[in-house]
DNA sequence: CTAGTTGCAAAGCATTTGCAACTAG
DNA sequence: CTAGTTGCAAATGCTTTGCAACTAG
């Protein structure tokens, strides 16, 4: 119950905290499982049977612009959102299309500058096939 | 000129060189500028007026399924192609969305396993501001 | 010939937008 | 009050699909 946090760190970036972002942003920082805008629209309808599609869409972009969320774009078709700040990788599985977080032994860096170019962030995308989809094709070929 | 080696190439992986494919393939070895579909499709155009969207977007996925070229997920809202298949990162730009290498020093690695699950792939993409974007910051503040 | 490929148009989907009604402070 | 937020529905834009005509070998 850390919902008095979750206000106060709202307001700091100058989000009203309102029940809905209040909702996206609890059920994120509560899962692991990256979801897309879609599943977070129907897990929060699960309590607010009234949020709109827009509105998980509009609050996903503020809580990615203020940097209290991870946008990732390790899935050609959707976006999926983390909660989890520290420095992690991504992989997904080509076969069932589940992604896990992968620790980092240091952090992915590049440097500050390349070239001129300005470098802010740093994101490792791994592809292959999941524990799970390896033994199941197991199976399938024995 | 080295159509008869892209015919060859496009043998052995099982698909039949047309000219719509050999086009694409030719334009993507051609250029570092990471094109869209779309992109693609306008290039192509230029001397095959007749080539179609679907068939670029056919043949931009047998190519990537062939591991010939490389489909690029930096960009949340459209999917990119590179040709270039030495490793290397890849940097957008927040401000104008243009996309460009990083050479690395070392291949990024995060093993051939993490908790069972088979990695295939390593991408790195970073995100900042370009060394353009920097400038006409500059000039606009100054 | 004939399996594979192309081009067209329509459909599919994730995401965005316009706007009137609402609400937090 | 009033600036910011929500919900709805329509629109947008990238990508995919169905299918008949075509073409490489």
């Amino acid at each position: 119950m850390q919902t008095t946090r979750r206000c106060a760190l709202l307001r700091e970036l100058g989000l009203t905290p309102t029940v809905q972002r209040l909702a996206v942003l609890e059920f994120l920082e509560g899962t692991s499982r990256h979801p897309t805008a879609d599943i977070v629209l129907a897990e929060i309808q699960k309590r607010h049977p009234t949020i709109s599609r827009a509105t998980v869409y509009n609050t996903l972009d503020a809580l990615t612009k203020a940097g209290v969320i991870l946008r990732i774009t390790i899935d050609p078709a959707v976006t999926r959102y983390d909660a989890d700040l520290k420095p992690h990788a991504h992989f997904r599985c080509r076969t069932c299309g589940a992604v896990y977080d992968i620790r980092l032994e240091r952090e992915n860096t590049l440097g500050d500058v390349f070239q001129g170019h300005r470098i802010e962030t740093v994101r490792t995308y791994a592809y292959g096939v999941c524990l799970q989809c390896l033994r199941k094709e197991g199976i399938a070929s024995a």
